[in-house]
DNA sequence: ATAATATATGCGGAAATGCGCATATATTAA
DNA sequence: TTAATATATGCGCATTTCCGCATATATTAT
């Protein structure tokens, strides 16, 4: 009951929530998430944290960038989770728009460009 | 997205999933879910008043008690979140026993007993 | 080595949440 | 009517959550 509980009330948050609907395409790095949600560095970074820590996402280090992605055993475990996120949020505004920036969204500080 | 965000808000405590999972076997009104849970009549009030402007739940007066249930509407636009939940908590100690209160559980003040 | 970049985190304050107490409201019984 | 029962709610307080600022850490570039 308590891994549910902790499920939901990571879930329980606009920003997380749509994190976690952009992580559905793919992993993502922080500041790709920041550019899209247009959100600070600190609230991102802890956002994230929250998602990891409830087991929804795992990170892993790749150079400067640190990529977040689907926690894939926690995802299947709650797939049915997973797909009500992305019924009910893919045609909303607020998602449309977070996609749209992402697509411009750039790793910053690639002088250098390793391992991206 | 705000529908879905205030869905999570309200799943995202215990004495909420508790509850919520109680009703999934059908309609109870406050004071057997207050005995069942071992709670407080506020604390039940309250609880089922979130769920119930959730969306989650309906409420209807049968004499002097209230009784609450699931809301079709919504339980069948959001069905895998109540799948998740019978799954996932139908065997856990808490439930276990809070099922074994309900069954005992009495509408108290029953001398007159119309409208149960 | 130093500098620049990307991310994480301690701290503090503002806001939200959870809940008990007392009380209000609704319904039924006498 | 008054009394008893079932539920809801205003208020206050303790706890939690969210997030910005500053700073720490990690990595890469020079």
């Amino acid at each position: 009951m308590w891994e549910l509980l902790k499920v939901f009330k990571a879930l329980s948050d606009e920003t997380r929530m749509r994190m976690l609907h952009l992580l559905l395409d793919g992993e993502l790095c922080v500041c790709e998430i920041m550019q899209a949600l247009e959100i600070s560095q600190t609230r991102a970074s802890r956002n994230l944290g929250i998602l990891r820590d409830a087991g929804l996402l795992r990170d892993r280090r790749g150079g400067k960038w640190v990529h977040y992605s689907l926690n894939q055993e926690v995802a299947t475990r709650y797939s049915e989770l997973l797909e009500l996120l992305r019924n009910q949020l893919t045609e909303d505004q607020t998602m449309v728009e977070d996609r749209a920036r992402l697509e411009k969204a750039v790793k910053i500080g690639r002088q250098g460009d390793r391992d991206c």
